[in-house]
DNA sequence: GAGGCTAATGACAGTCACTGACAATTGACA
DNA sequence: TGTCAATTGTCAGTGACTGTCATTAGCCTC
């Protein structure tokens, strides 16, 4: 790696970091791209050459988890059943995703983000866009497992679609409470997740869940 | 209703048709503000007096839709399972919503619109937030149809994530298709409703869907 | 029905995200 | 070392929005 290419990463890094902590401080409405170029001294244009807007920043760990969790739905054995294969993927990869975000940032900055991007109606928006594509992607690989097509069959996309669903709840859920520790997202995760079913029989007067 | 009332009223419904009009035939980003406020001859800071942002026209009319929706499901006997008090009450209240429409804007004209939404990346990011409203909405009403507690028992937003989750996917197939009519996507959406026990079973390798 | 009150509007200036263009700088490499 | 190309800064401009203030126009009372 050069001169010239490891100062550029250390300009990279420098912006997503200074931008992260100041989302997680001040808030990200609160935060100018000037604010985060003024705190790396450099001008608002270079920002702009590194990453696409400001939202980009935001986003910048989630987009390296999520590639690791359609890694492991890659990887799983195609005997399982999709829902089980989806569910077993995303919680085996949960320690592999820890690692990866202590890389860029402390574990605990890019939680206090997190809540950020849940609680920023604009960012929640985005969030939510970009988890429609994975969703996708997702429909994609469970069409592929089952031998079917994705545009014929509705299976693949209605099961990555409730799973997709289960998700989101439990990360709102967990941004609204006060454990703001990546295990307690993932055992909120894991609960909801084995509510699926009986979320979907017909009755539920019949006998309390957990 | 005097005189400064109905001016008003006029001068809402033309900034909304036109910004819709523009927005359907221009596209969404290629329409200014300073456009749609010149086709109905007023300032720009009128607009912004009379809708909170661009993005409120472009969503104007799938408010009352959705509207419509939550009342009927408020309004379902409270035998139904919850999904298929959401089944019905999304299926019955098509007719009603057509007309609703049409006392605002001509259907289809609202329904491209609605692809403009959809292939629009900022609006279908702002949908995707409205829609997760709408979604704990109804996972209240679910919850209280159940005597149950929304905060304590995870399957009403389960269940309301999964019917989401369907509904969004018919959205884009309908979208991304040809038949632009209101009636396609009602069938669309059955179908795919009726698809959900199927795409929950374990195995999907014995016998083919529709 | 004239005049005062208040709500609606327009005009203007300013902020913030983002883009294009051009010139200055700086590392790469012969 | 000198040339070439990549990186950066500066400047100007657009588009969505907001605050402010003066003007206009229905409304209501005397």
């Amino acid at each position: 790696m050069n001169l010239r290419e490891r100062k550029k990463q250390r300009t990279r890094d420098a912006l997503l970091r200074a931008a992260l902590e100041l989302f997680a401080t001040r808030g990200y409405e609160e935060t100018t791209v000037d604010d985060i170029a003024a705190a790396v001294d450099v001008s608002q244009r270079t920002f702009f050459r590194y990453f696409a807007g400001k939202e980009e920043t935001a986003f910048y760990v989630t987009r390296l988890a999520e590639t690791q969790v359609v890694e492991a739905v890659r990887a799983r054995p195609p005997g399982e059943a999709p829902l089980e294969a989806l569910r077993r993927a995303l919680l085996e990869s949960w320690d592999t995703i820890n690692e990866t975000i202590e890389e860029i940032v402390p574990v605990d900055l890019h939680m206090r983000v997190y809540r950020v991007i849940e609680s920023t109606p604009a960012l929640l928006a985005a969030h939510l866009r970009r988890a429609t594509e994975l969703e996708e992607e997702l429909a994609r690989i469970i069409a592929e497992r089952e031998g079917l097509d994705v545009d014929a069959d509705p299976r693949p996309r209605i099961v990555v679609a409730l799973f997709g669903g289960v998700i989101r709840v439990t990360e709102r859920l967990w941004s609204a409470g006060d454990d703001l520790s990546l295990e307690g997202m993932r055992q909120l995760t894991a609960t909801y997740l084995d509510q699926v079913g009986p979320a979907l029989a017909g009755n539920w007067r019949t006998g309390q869940s957990p």
